[in-house]
DNA sequence: ATAAACTTTCAATAATTATTGAAAGTTTAG
DNA sequence: CTAAACTTTCAATAATTATTGAAAGTTTAT
């Protein structure tokens, strides 16, 4: 396989892996493109390569500075602005995990709570939403604590905790 | 709140919240109501519940026992089908984590491992595009494997896995 | 201040994905 | 075997989501 091939391959697949992460197909490509290249890349050249409009491109370059995982970079005697994303593959997990978090568990867990904590009224039907919100509720929780947990610890932080959970 | 508002709310709370693991609205609203259900249903009762198709109630039921998460119930002197949802949260995200390993992850590590294997011609760009494929599949894997270990412990993983990790 | 260089916004449109409903298929009872 | 009861399939359609492109906005150089 040769270097474009290989290239538009890496590109292509993380786009359509985008929902696995939460985020759409330009924005998870126009990273791919960033995670990959050796220099900044301007809007021009990001819409180039992809093939996308100068709308779509301004908008999901934004959605990706939003999240954290794209900055603007000044490069001297250029007008134009350039990006460039976060290179460290940790660094870029420890960004997602939080951002879902805030962004999509959080406010799941307030509902649960909300569902689970109506009056029991006594009958059967009620008692069953209360019980089976209060454990969806009790899971969500813990797994969001274990991800921050995971994403918090500086270095290694994966490979240290598959290591821990092995014995 | 009163029982029809809280599970009305916890329906459409846990439909929207489908894509986060990785499933479609109508498949998350099915398994939501199945979840709070105190008996099995009929395709006619959930067709009632949800106002949604036969068609459409059909297909999702299938796609919920293609997960495993959904099982038909024989119900005696009743000729049509009645179904159920694993009600242990806990074995729930077990099956949920499996699937989403076999369906997704592990043919993207593939794809990774065969970009990030291309022959290093010297280039800086292609350093680069080896450089990080590599270190995204090494992550990849390492979220996979912790996934899996996680999910394969059984009663109170969860719990087990976050006070390990306080220590 | 003006104009060129560049970016953002957003209504229109395209692409994708979900849903319907009726016809075809299947199973069971008699 | 036949008919009724029920389920599945799938082409048509609806709903949702992504994308375009051109006008409006912003910044910088002179």
């Amino acid at each position: 396989m040769e270097y474009q091939e290989a290239k538009e391959k890496f590109i292509s697949t993380w786009g359509s892996l985008g929902t696995l992460w939460g985020i759409n197909k330009a924005m998870a490509q126009i990273q791919a493109l960033l995670f990959i290249s050796t220099k900044p890349l301007s809007m021009e050249e990001v819409m180039e390569e992809l093939k996308i409009s100068r709308g779509n491109t301004s908008m999901n370059l934004r959605q990706l500075m939003d999240w954290g995982i794209v900055t603007k970079e000044i490069v001297r005697g250029e007008r134009k602005e350039f990006f460039t994303t976060e290179k460290d593959v940790q660094e870029l997990a420890r960004i997602v995990a939080k951002e879902r978090s805030r962004r999509e568990i959080k406010p799941v867990i307030k509902v649960l709570e909300e569902v689970s904590s109506i009056k029991d009224d006594g009958t059967e039907k009620t008692k069953e939403l209360i019980k089976q919100t209060k454990a969806l509720k009790d899971l969500t929780d813990d797994l969001d604590t274990l991800m921050n947990k995971l994403v918090n610890q500086k270095q290694n932080w994966l490979t240290k905790s598959v290591f821990k959970l092995m014995k």
